[in-house]
DNA sequence: GCCAACGTTGGC
DNA sequence: GCCAACGTTGGC
């Protein structure tokens, strides 16, 4: 696939904000334990897009981060693997998981059908969708 | 290789 | 803070 792919990450604004990151603009995007997410990761290219949801507090997705290192071995645990990732900027308004549940086009989204997935592709009409909702 | 027990995630 | 869902672990 030569056009840029969607994807979303989940993240506790108590563990590391959408703010944080835009102080930080780039950050290793580390930790992620689980096979299905792992693969995910695998297949980001540099260049794509990627929504940054708040889970837990917040519970809406709130910025946009593009991929700028593709996977390479997780330095927290070598035998996982994560990809550097580059804040772009927040929505102009935070996209809440009550409004995503109840939108025709976001709702098949894995945020809702498969609640404890933190890495997800995102279909380029859930994505543009996602940007009309949030007025960005 | 099955499956019960356990731990974690994350919405409410 | 509770608890349902579900992924992982470990005994057999």
């Amino acid at each position: 696939m030569s056009s840029i792919q969607y994807w979303l990450v989940k993240q506790e604004p108590t563990t590391y904000s959408f703010d944080q990151f835009m102080k930080e603009k780039v950050t290793a995007w580390t930790g992620v334990r689980n096979y299905q997410a792992r693969n995910h990761l695998r297949a980001m290219r540099c260049g794509d897009t990627v929504f940054f949801y708040h889970s837990n507090v917040g519970k809406a997705i709130v910025g946009i981060a593009e991929v700028v290192r593709e996977s390479y071995p997780d330095p927290t645990a070598p035998e996982w693997d994560c990809v550097d990732l580059k804040a772009i900027k927040p929505l102009a308004s935070a996209l809440e998981l009550s409004v995503i549940k109840a939108d025709p086009i976001l709702s098949s989204m894995p945020l809702v059908t498969q609640p404890r997935l933190s890495v997800m592709p995102v279909t380029a009409a859930q994505a543009r969708r996602i940007l009309k909702l949030s007025r960005t």
